[in-house]
DNA sequence: TATTGTTATACTCTATAACTATA
DNA sequence: TATAGTTATAGAGTATAACAATA
C-alpha cells in the first residue's frame, strides 16, 4: 500500500494539484505509516497463528474482561460477528467466557492464562511503535506528539464508551 | 479502535511500563491516527457502494492501468484474489480488462471514463487528508514532514515495482 | 519450463434478520 | 417491552492448489 487511493501520486501530464505538495507529501507521508502500521501488525498477529480481528480482541481482553456487547462496540461491528471470534479465540484456549454475576444475560469474555501470555508476546512483537520512534529523540518525540493532538483535534478522548 | 492492541491503556495495578511515558502517548497518537484514517476511508468508499478493496483497487487503476499481477503486488495479496475484486469492478462498469498488445498472457485492468469519475470523487471525499492538516502552519507541516520521515527510515522509496 | 490469469475450495470477517433467555 | 447473546444466511476478502493459454 503506501498510497490508498491514489491521492498523492501525480501522473504525469494531469492538472495541476489543487493542494500545496507539501501537504500532499506529509498525507502520503501518513499513508505510508498507516500502511506500515497495519503491515507489522498483520504480521505480529501471523506469528501467532491469530487473524487481526483475533489478536485485536485478545488484546482488548487482555487490558479488562469484556462483555460480547463491548467488544462490538470496541471494534465496531455488529454483536453477532463477535460470537464467531470469540469462539475461535474460545477453541484454541486462549479466551474463556463467564457469566456476569450481575446480569445473567451477559457474558464476560476473558482471556485465559495461556491468552493472557499470547496477548504479552503479541504486544513485544509489535516493534514497529518502539523502533522507529527510537530514532527521534525526547523534543521530537514531544513535538510530534503536538502536532499528531493537534491533527486529531477535540475528537480525541471521546472513544470510551 | 485507537487502540489496536492494547499496548497502550495501562491497567490500574498492572507493573510499571518498559517504555516511557512520552513514547506510549506518542503510540498510542499514531495508533489514533491509523484507526481515524482508515475509518474515513471505509466511510468514502461506503458513499460510492464500494468496499476498501476494490475503492484501492481502482485508486491505482485510476493513475495508471496495472496488469492483474501488478494489482496483487501492490496489495500484498494473491493474485487470485485479484480476479474477485476486479471482476466486480468490471461488473459495475467501473473498470474493464484489455489485452496487453506486448504480451498475450497479461490483461490489463483499466477505469472506464465512469470509473475514473468514481475514482476523482473518492479521492475528494477523503477529508482526513487535508481537513487536519489545515489546522497545522507551514512550519509545523514541515516539522511533521521531517519527524514522519525519519520515522519511516529508509525504507521509503522502496515500494514502486 | 516458466509465467499470467483463472477457477475451485475453504476460512474469516462482515452485516442483516430472526431466535432465546433474560431483564 | 427491551436487551444480550446467538444462530442462520449471504457477500466479500484472503490463501492454497490446480488449470489453460502463452511465453
Amino acid at each position: 500500500m503506501g498510497n490508498l487511493v491514489g491521492m498523492v501520486t501525480q501522473k504525469p501530464g494531469t492538472p495541476a494539484p489543487r493542494i500545496d505538495p507539501l501537504t500532499l507529501e506529509v498525507v502520503e507521508l501518513i499513508g505510508d505509516v498507516v500502511a506500515r502500521y497495519y503491515e507489522e501488525y498483520e504480521v505480529a498477529a501471523g506469528k501467532h497463528a491469530l487473524t487481526g480481528a483475533q489478536a485485536r480482541v485478545l488484546g482488548l481482553l487482555s487490558i479488562e474482561p469484556l462483555p460480547m456487547r463491548r467488544i462490538a462496540q470496541k471494534l465496531k461491528c455488529e454483536p453477532s460477528n463477535v460470537t464467531g471470534i470469540v469462539d475461535r479465540l474460545e477453541a484454541r484456549g486462549l479466551v474463556e467466557r463467564r457469566p456476569d454475576p450481575a446480569d445473567r444475560r451477559v457474558k464476560l469474555a476473558a482471556p485465559t492464562e495461556e491468552g493472557l501470555g499470547t496477548a504479552r508476546s503479541l504486544r513485544e512483537s509489535l516493534d514497529f511503535a518502539r523502533e522507529p520512534l527510537a530514532e527521534l529523540s525526547r523534543e521530537e518525540r514531544l513535538s510530534l506528539r503536538g502536532l499528531l493532538r493537534r491533527m486529531l483535534g477535540e475528537k480525541r478522548a471521546a472513544d470510551g464508551k
